[in-house]
DNA sequence: GAGGCCAGTCAACACGCCGTCGAGTGCGCT
DNA sequence: AGCGCACTCGACGGCGTGTTGACTGGCCTC
């Protein structure tokens, strides 16, 4: 009921109300707004390196980027607005990472399924500012809640697809729904990271937790942490 | 640098600043002011059910207790503090559910363990609500963060012992640190509900999800979904 | 080169919610 | 009769938000 409504994801952009390209056309170059606009981003990535989200006012960050507070919401509808443009970044990033290894998982399953853990990890680590802030308020925000389900729901699809292909090839044993098996171990990677990020609470350490994370993979998609490279020749 | 500072477990005690029990003593039985608390709690758990958190304003809360806004400070120092007593019933109430399941493992340990995951399951769903505020609000307040981490530190722990004595009795491989894998499959519950509970994103379906959780616990433990209940005679 | 459009800017306002203060009321005990 | 305490609320000050309306200066058109 706390209805969203319109809101999509021309969130982020305030200004140009025509359908064009923003600040295009006229002028060729940058703008000035451009640099605006990014001081604001990297005042808010700086910020959330110091205190949270709640705790940053718009002020903050118009103050921060050298302009007023009226000023901010030409450039962004709101303070959430912001942190979904550096969410937008991050999660394009970590796409970027994970590149094709599930493609080529049967190579050696456990060395490509490690590469992809640990290249989210890394892409998250390094915005783990971004990352604890969007997990803060996605409780609080229906648009963060759903750009990230949106995302998810992309690699949970992947990880579904190379479970299904493996269970194919015979390299994984058959089991519960490629789906939902895709669903838990999304899920599990997400809240672990979070709490190592967060440093609160119960937390794998940092330099172990994607082993972790890669031994119940492993166990849960193949019942073994050596999964076979090539497809065992079956009895009969 | 959030700095809660004194903040303790008396966060859900405002009135009676003297350290004896609360209303106790020159009144025998139950005060008007128990009446008051009682429905404010109640009014919170039904309002939780129909909008988030963050919508729920303190006039609310009073409002529906019959009192006024101001008269909401002397029962309770703030809107948080109404969660964390909700939330403290509910962890509770699961703590005794789960009872000494841990410790008759060696019976039937898939039974165990499936009875274990289902009575969480049981008491989360019938607190769906409480929950799912908890899950949204522990980004931005200090005192449910540290409250979920003490209950899951607790669970973790006995999950910690029990794959110790799993390992010990023959019926579980070496193989992680018992309280990494412990950490990542109680992480891995915590999100799965939330997604189930929350309907948002991708999730298992409410029916499923037990087993599905079951599973991935199952072959991260033992590696196989069909443990032995009695210890396994070694050759050699 | 006069006119206008438009990106960009901000002082000032209205709103909503929060937390507190101080002034009450009525009951029970002395 | 009178003190104390559980309990109550009107009213205030503060903070952060989002909007309004007016202003500047560059560039483009006629």
């Amino acid at each position: 009921m706390v209805s969203t409504g319109v809101a999509s994801a021309d969130m982020t952009a305030a200004r140009t109300p025509t359908g064009t390209a923003p600040t295009r056309g006229r002028r060729p170059g940058r703008s000035i707004g451009d640099d605006r606009e990014t001081a604001i981003l990297a005042t808010a990535e700086r910020l959330l390196g110091q205190r949270a989200f709640g705790d940053i006012s718009i002020d903050d960050l118009a103050r921060g980027a050298g302009i007023s507070r009226p000023t901010f919401y030409f450039y962004f509808p709101s303070k959430d607005a912001v942190l979904l443009a550096l969410l937008d970044r991050v999660t394009e990033e970590a796409n970027a990472a994970a590149g094709d290894v599930l493609d080529r998982l049967a190579e050696d399953p456990r060395a490509r399924w490690r590469e992809l853990i640990a290249r989210f990890h890394a892409t998250f680590g390094g915005h783990r500012a971004v990352v604890l802030a969007c997990a803060q308020v996605r409780g609080t925000n229906a648009e963060v809640r759903r750009l990230w389900a949106e995302v998810l729901e992309r690699w949970v699809r992947a990880v579904e697809a190379a479970i299904e292909s493996e269970r194919r090839r015979g390299a994984a044993p058959d089991g519960l729904p490629a789906r939902d098996l895709a669903i838990a171990l999304n899920s599990m990677n997400e809240r672990v990271w979070y709490a190592t990020f967060a440093g609160d609470g119960p937390a794998v350490a940092e330099r172990d937790v994607v082993d972790v994370l890669l031994d119940v993979w492993l166990t849960a998609i193949y019942r073994t942490t050596a999964p076979p490279a090539r497809p065992v020749s079956r009895p009969g």
